[in-house]
DNA sequence: GTATTAGTATATAAATTCTATAGAATTATA
DNA sequence: TATAATTCTATAGAATTTATATACTAATAC
């Protein structure tokens, strides 16, 4: 399960992909509007603009904005940002890699390669999904 | 991730596939060949048990042994009854569907079709790789 | 120079995961 | 029937992670 702070980051990043090239936005607006408690969302936003993600902007008239486009954001990186690996096994992290304990010899594991297709499944469809087409795909179900 | 326990169940379940129909098996056993903390393990043999995965016989000679055939068991259900949901949302799972805190609304939310996709092809993958089939390919792979 | 806003550091609460302790209940067998 | 071997139960606590709150500093616009 991706942690709140994962999904907070989502929603907040959808927010600001709403309002991409509109100028900076509070974190207070972002805070209200999504209802993550504000201090968590700035450690959050704090760790997108580390990644240059976002960009903020000091003072008034203040915010954050993305500064990345839209259609270059996906969830993969988002999660990967916010919560680590996304496969189930360290051992089959491309990004988090690390042995098992429990392993004795990867060579000849017998559940290795089912994970290995999990997690290729999953970043294939994750990293499908960018901001763009999240915020596109919103605005046609709420038309309908 | 999947939790130590989770882990631990996957591989003495193996422990167990291997010696199918073979009489019962002692939790120190399993505990020193696997490297598994024995409390710890008698814990997740008892939830196997109670999930009529795993029967057990008390007392001397007792021990556990794989109730259901190795065909029969897979991955997906293991992880179930370990860790519980596969999904990454609770908003998608099949079998510990809750609805979204974040969420205002789940027939305009624009992440949701990407999460089932994940949850779908994982489960498909997860099911399919069975004790059995994870203990043939493991004979394989350690004969070549 | 004052109000506004992000940035930093730290503390703490809450939840989850993992491991350990102690002993009761059951069974085989000598 | 006594003994040893084993599962079963209950509980406690350590370790880790996750989530939230408090208080203050730094930068910026006007």
């Amino acid at each position: 399960m991706l942690s709140k702070k994962c999904k907070y980051a989502i929603h907040a990043l959808i927010y600001l992909a709403e309002r991409y090239q509109q100028g900076p936005v509070h974190i207070q607006e972002i805070a209200d509007r999504q209802h993550i408690p504000k201090k968590f969302l700035e450690a959050i936003l704090l760790e997108l603009r580390n990644a240059q993600v976002l960009h903020s902007k000091k003072g008034k008239g203040g915010g954050y904005y993305l500064y990345k486009k839209p259609e270059d954001v996906n969830l993969m990186e988002i999660i990967r940002l916010m919560d680590g690996a996304i496969a189930m096994l360290p051992c089959v992290s491309l990004n988090y890699y690390e042995p098992c304990e429990e392993c004795k010899d990867e060579k000849t594991c017998g559940i290795r390669d089912s994970f290995v297709g999990v997690r290729d499944e999953t970043l294939r469809i994750l990293s499908e999904s960018t901001l763009a087409k999240i915020v596109h795909r919103e605005k046609i179900l709420g038309e309908s």
